[in-house]
DNA sequence: ATTCTGACATCCA
DNA sequence: ATGGATGCCAGAA
């Protein structure tokens, strides 16, 4: 299975666009619930290649932290959009994955 | 097949 | 809580 496959993609991208504003999803856990051949690497890869639609900002890693690393994106991009929805940061950067953390229907 | 690398996760200091 | 090292999984060379 190739990342780059828009096959690949489809689920992640329908999964993160799932995530309603003021919540957020670790990497480990889109994996997870997507199954086998999903690695929470494989899913900041294929976010990398996505953004436009997909609400890429609410994907963020199991400290609570920005992943982007200024990488090929602001660094205070992401974020900046939460805050904008409504997620409050510490002064180190990092949300309550216990209060914003979304768990998906199932 | 072997080795490196990566928008991660987990353990240790 | 923060930073560094190690392990995993899935590509790419």
């Amino acid at each position: 299975m190739r990342l780059d496959e828009p096959a690949y993609r489809e689920p992640v991208d329908e999964l993160v666009r799932s995530i309603p504003p003021g919540r957020v999803m670790t990497y480990g856990q889109i994996a997870a619930i997507l199954g086998p051949g999903y690695t929470a690497r494989s899913i900041g890869y294929v976010m990398r290649g996505s953004g436009e639609d997909v609400p890429w900002h609410r994907v963020i890693n199991a400290r609570g932290r920005t992943s982007t690393s200024g990488l090929t994106l602001p660094l205070d991009l992401q974020r900046e959009l939460l805050e904008r929805e409504g997620v409050q940061f510490s002064s180190g950067g990092v949300c309550s994955l216990k209060q914003y953390g979304w768990e998906p229907a199932a």
